[in-house]
This record gives C-alpha cells, sequence and structure tokens, in this order.
DNA sequence: ATAATGAAGAGACTACGGTCTGTATCTAAT
DNA sequence: ATTAGATACAGACCGTAGTCTCTTCATTAT
C-alpha cells in the first residue's frame, strides 16, 4: 500500500469512527453528512469516494455482526448436543448480541436501508456467513433424522431466516421497547417444534 | 359538510387517485410530490396540508387491505372448520390477495415507512382490524385446545404477526421475485405444527 | 351588513442526500 | 527527468421531500 491509498485508508477510516459515534450518540437520521464531514476536516467528495451513500457507513459494522457469529457464537455450540439444541443456542445468542451490542436504531437503519436501497444487498448475498452457518446446521440435523420428513436443508434455513427478520422487524418497529429475546425464544419455539420430528 | 370541507374532500381525492394511478405506473420513489400536485393542478400547500408526507398518501389504500380483510376474507371462514383450517385458509387467502391484488412494491414502502418514520404506525396501532381478526380466532383456538397449553391468546397472535412480517419482508425485498404464497404455506405449516397440540 | 376567524391552498424557501467538475499530487511509463 | 494518467479530495451544484408565510374566502358571531 503505497503512501496515496494509505492516506486514503486514514481519511476513511476517520470518517467511518466519527459516523459511528455520532450515529450512536444522536441516531442515524438525525446526523448529516454535512456534519461528518465538518467534524472530520473532510468534503462530500471525500465522504463520496469512499461511500456510496450514508447508509453504507453502517456496512462496516454490519459485516462485523457475521464475522462474529462465526468467531464467538459458534466456537460456543457444542458438537456433541443434538442440532435442535445447537440451534436453540445459537439463536439466543445472536439476539442476546443484537440486543445488548449492536442496538434497535442501527438494526432498524440497516432493514430500512435493505428495503429501500436499489443498491447491492447484504442480506441476498447468498455467500453471507450466515446462511453458511445456518445452512450446515440444517444439513447435519437433516442426516441425523431430527427433523420432519420431506425437509430439504435449504428450506428450512429460509423458514428461519423468515423468523429472523420477523423477529427484527418488529422489535426494531417498537424501537427497541419490546425484548428481543423473550421474543425470539417465544417464536423460535414454536418454529423448532413445527420442523422436528415428532417421536 | 359545507362548501368548503367538500371541496377540501374533492382536492384529497383527486390527490390520492392520481398519486395511486402514478405511483402504480413508475413505482412510489420515482414520482414526485411536485409531479403529483402539478397533475392535479394543485401546490404543496395543499398536498401537505391534506397529508403529512408523501408516504401518507400509501396509507390510504393501506387502510383498504383490512377492510377487505374483514369484509371479504373472514366471511370466506367455515365456523364448523377447526380453528387451525381457518387460520391456514385465512392466511393463504391474504397471502393471495397481497401478492396479486396488491403488489411487492406497495408492500416494500409500506414496510420501509413503518420503519422509517417517526410518525404514527399503523402497523404499532393495537386497533388494527387484522388483530381483532386474529385474536378472535386464537382465543376460540384456546377454549377448544386446539393449541399446545400454555399459550395465551395473546401471545399466539404476536407468534403469527411476526411470522407475517417476516414473510412479507423478505418478499418485498427480493422485489416480489420471490413467491409470497409457496413461501408463507412453508413458514406457517411449520408454525402452526409447532402451536398445535400434540395428539 | 360587517367584522373576525380560520381552513384550503399557492408557491417561495429550506434542508439534506447525492452528483459533478475541477485541482493538486502521487505513481508509473518512457 | 519528463510526462501522462490516476485518485484523493474540495466544494459548487442539483433534485426532492418537507416547511413557512401569505392570500383568499366560506363561515360564524355581533
Amino acid at each position: 500500500m503505497n503512501v496515496r491509498q494509505k492516506q486514503g485508508q486514514k481519511t476513511k477510516q476517520k470518517i467511518i469512527e466519527a459516523a459511528i459515534a455520532l450515529f450512536h450518540e444522536r441516531g442515524f437520521n438525525n446526523v448529516t453528512v454535512d456534519e461528518i464531514v465538518a467534524v472530520t476536516n473532510t468534503s462530500k467528495g471525500a465522504f463520496y469516494n469512499h461511500f456510496t451513500s450514508k447508509h453504507e457507513v453502517f456496512a462496516e459494522q454490519f459485516k462485523q455482526i457475521d464475522q462474529f457469529y462465526v468467531e464467538h457464537l459458534v466456537p460456543q455450540l457444542d458438537a456433541d448436543q443434538p442440532v435442535m439444541e445447537r440451534l436453540t443456542l445459537f439463536l439466543e445468542l445472536q439476539m442476546t448480541y443484537l440486543q445488548n451490542k449492536i442496538g434497535w436504531d442501527v438494526t432498524r437503519t440497516i432493514y430500512e436501508q435493505e428495503l429501500s436501497t436499489e443498491r447491492s444487498s447484504y442480506f441476498l448475498d447468498p455467500d453471507r456467513p450466515l446462511y453458511d452457518i445456518l445452512f450446515s446446521l440444517c444439513q447435519e440435523g437433516i442426516e441425523k433424522s431430527e427433523f420432519k420428513e420431506g425437509y430439504r436443508a435449504h428450506n428450512i434455513v429460509t423458514v428461519l431466516i423468515h423468523g429472523m427478520r420477523g423477529v427484527l422487524y418488529n422489535w426494531s418497529l417498537n424501537r427497541g421497547r419490546t425484548s428481543l429475546v423473550d421474543e425470539q425464544r417465544m417464536v423460535f419455539r414454536a418454529l423448532l417444534d413445527g420442523l422436528k420430528t415428532g417421536d
């Protein structure tokens, strides 16, 4: 990385940090791009050279979310446990993390952005790590006959993703006034009960 | 209603009809308020006198959705059938209606608006007819022991709403490329299976 | 009949996300 | 060493949602 690129990355990082701090402080919608470039002593030109939109600054911390799942949540899952137990634990840990570390405003902003923008969507990216995590768990679950007959791993993942979306959308809609962890528990208890083999 | 109010309502209606037509024609984001007031020979003043935002013009047709549920879907439910059957049918009819008559762009716009605006939210309005429909069905289901022990009607409604939100959000996100009806079937089969009494 | 009130509406104006053009400077090819 | 190209950045500019002020005129009170 040469001098020029290094300078660019420094500016980009400076903007990210200032923006995230401001968003956290006063909420995404109450922070303007003009303000971000003002406090960082940069310019619109610099900002839009590094990001395609104000929303995209979020993508930075968003990518860290899946990273966190892979690095800190998956290792907590005990491979000796049934897949169902592991799924339940994963969902519990995931939602706890989102509720306590990420917060509803960031979640809301991401959910809003994904709907509004024509640009590339992270939710629709099939290579998203979250999908791999769920897929391999579901695959294993099917092999061990923990799921009802007739389900393909892909279908179960779809169902689970729908559940997550519903729970997270609703939590965002309620501006964090509901308990994400409690609602998640209620929804996925029913969902997983409906998916598992009746014995 | 005096002359003045009558004139006001006439203007409002004119704006609604023109706006809905334009939205339907070219998509919500590609229609500007300036354009709407131009084709209706009105003004920004008139527009914002009747609506608090461009999004709100949608609310008009949105209210018709619940109206439709009450007037056309609920009557199709056979009270002799088990509640579970009726719920399944209701969801099927609901999603078919949304897919074929309302469309993903309108749905997407509503879902986006509900997240973005600080203003009054229709989704959060406890008096929304949809909630009554679901609540009374669930209440009856509990009385007839069709649901697992321990569930309150209120909880089941919450779970169902989460399911709907997830399915509809995802469908909007995919810009109608997935089959809402099929995905709904998959999700709610699992969900209702998990809620019903195991016998 | 006259005056006061206040809603419906017109349209200039503001705020802000995003674009466009221009400039300085680093890098790479000759 | 010189030159051509690329890129980080500055900041003027644009488009559009939403606001503010002002006018008009139906309605109501006196």
